[in-house]
DNA sequence: TCATGTGAACCCGTTCACAGCT
DNA sequence: AGCTGTGAACGGGTTCACATGA
C-alpha cells in the first residue's frame, strides 16, 4: 500500500492541541444551553464549571482560536457558538452510515444527539438479508452489498462500526476503501487503518475495567484508613470525567 | 478543593499512572486472545503490535506492575492475565446497574462483553411504569422506586446511566446515595458529583464532533496542497471541496 | 476595577537507548 | 544473542500568576 506521506506541515496558525479539540464540544455543549436560556455572556469561570473544566483551562483553550472575549467582561454567547461550531466543521453537513444495526447500532440511530448537530443519519447498513428493509428510526436498512456504492454516492466520510468483533476489521477495510476517512468503532477490536484515516474508539467494557481498578482501590484504602471518607488521589477535584481512553485520538498508522 | 494536600508520597508500589491503568484492560484482551489459541509466550514486540501500542510504551507500563517478564524469553500469557486481571480488580465480582433502559440500556444490558470479565448486571432500571416487569436480556426491569434499595440489597458499587440527559444528574444523586462510587455515564450530561465518586463518560457526540473536526482539515490541506499526486491512502474522494470557510479571517466582534 | 490572554513553571506521559538478566 | 526493565531526554498539556486592555 502506497504509504503516502502525511506530511504533518506544522501547522502553527492552525496548530490547535488535540487536548483542546477534544474539549471544544464541551464548551459548545454548554454555550448551546446558555443560548437557549438567552444568556448574552459568560467569564471564563462560569463557562468553565457549566462545562466542568477550570477557568485557566478553557481561557488557554480559547486563546488557540482567537482572542474572542472582551476584557472585564467575558465572551459573547453567540458569536463563540458559532466561531466553535466553524472550527469543529459543524456548520457543514457531515453524512455518516452506521454499519451492524443490532441493538447498539439502532440505539445510535435513534439517538437524538445525531442531528442536532452536523450530523445526519446517511445510511444504515447491515449484513443480515432479514434485517434489509426493516426500518430504524424511520431509515430503512439497507444490505452490506451495496455498502460502496452508499458510501460514494451519498459522499459519506465518517463511518460508525457497531458490528460484532469477528467482522469489525474487515468492515473497516470496506469501509476505507470506498472513501471513509473517520470512523467511530464500537466493537472491542484493535482496528488498522492505513494513514490519514482516523479512528476513535469507545468501548464500554473498557471503561467498565477502568473504574474497577478505581473502586478496587477505593475499597483496599477505606479498610486500610479504617473509616471515613478519604478522597485521596484517585480523583483530581472538581469534575472527574475522562474521556474514552484519557485523550489519545487513536490515530492509528497502518 | 477539600483536598488541601496532594501529597504523593512516593507510593513507588501503588502508583500506576492512569494512563497505564487506561490501557490495562487493551493489553488483557489481546493476551486473553492469546490465550485462547494456547500461545505459552509473547514479546512485547508482539503483544504491543496485538494491542495497537508500541512496545516501549508496553514495557514501561509492565514495569509498574512489577518484573513479570523473562529477559531474553518475553512475557507468560497466562500469569500475566492473571496478575493484570487482578490488578484491575477483576478476579472479584462486580454487581452493576443500568438505569434507564431505553434502545441504548437495552443494547449494553445484551452486551456480552459485560458477564464475560467479572461484571454481572445486578438490575435493570427504569422510570416508566409500563417498562416495569418487561424482561431485556433474560432480567426483569424494575421500577426505579425501588433503586435505594436494589442497590444496597446487591452490595453495587457501579452504576450506568443511559438516561435522558434531563434527569441524569437526579438519577446520578440518587445513585450517589445509596452508595454507588462509580459511575459510567452515557447521557451528554456534566455531571456533578462529590468527592470520592469516579465518573466517566461515554458521549457519541463529543467523538462525531472531534472526528468532524479532523476531517474538515483533511480536506482543507487538501485542497491547499493543489492536487497531489501522492494521494494518502483514500482520500480521493472529491466530495469534500466544499470549504467556503475553510480559514475566515477572525472576524473581531465589538 | 475586572476578567481575558499568555509567558513560564510545572507535571505527566511518551520515547529513546542501553544496562542487566536469561 | 535476545528481550526485558528502566534512567534520562523529550514533548505535550495543565496550572500559575500577572501583564494587558476594555
Amino acid at each position: 500500500m502506497a504509504t503516502g506521506r502525511t506530511h504533518r506541515p506544522a501547522t502553527r496558525s492552525r496548530g490547535i492541541p488535540e487536548a483542546t479539540v477534544a474539549r471544544l464540544p464541551l464548551y459548545l455543549r454548554a454555550l448551546t444551553g446558555l443560548s437557549e436560556r438567552s444568556v448574552p455572556t459568560v467569564s471564563s469561570e462560569e463557562l468553565a464549571a457549566a462545562a466542568g473544566v477550570n477557568s485557566a483551562k478553557l481561557r488557554k483553550d480559547f486563546s488557540y482560536l482567537g482572542s474572542y472575549g472582551t476584557r472585564g467582561v467575558g465572551y459573547d454567547v453567540e458569536y463563540l457558538v458559532y466561531q466553535i461550531s466553524r472550527e469543529l466543521g459543524l456548520t457543514q453537513d457531515w453524512p455518516v452510515v452506521i454499519v451492524g444495526i443490532g441493538n447498539l447500532g439502532a440505539a445510535l440511530a435513534n439517538y437524538g444527539g445525531f442531528a442536532s448537530r452536523g450530523f445526519r443519519v446517511a445510511a444504515l447498513i447491515d449484513a443480515d438479508p432479514a434485517m434489509a428493509g426493516k426500518q430504524v428510526a424511520g431509515i430503512a436498512v439497507q444490505h452490506s452489498d451495496g455498502l460502496e456504492k452508499i458510501i460514494s454516492d451519498n459522499g459519506v466520510s465518517i463511518g460508525v462500526i457497531t458490528t460484532p468483533p469477528s467482522v469489525a476489521q474487515q468492515v473497516c477495510d470496506r469501509l476505507v476503501a470506498a472513501g471513509v476517512t473517520s470512523i467511530l468503532n464500537f466493537a472491542p477490536t484493535v482496528l488498522t487503518v492505513p494513514d490519514g484515516v482516523d479512528v476513535r474508539k469507545v468501548d464500554l467494557s473498557i471503561e467498565l475495567q477502568i473504574l474497577a481498578f478505581h473502586e478496587q482501590r477505593k475499597a483496599g484504602e477505606e479498610a486500610a484508613a479504617g473509616d471515613g471518607v478519604v478522597p485521596t488521589a484517585v480523583t483530581r477535584d472538581d469534575t472527574t470525567d475522562q474521556g474514552p481512553d484519557g485523550d489519545v485520538p487513536a490515530v492509528m498508522p497502518a
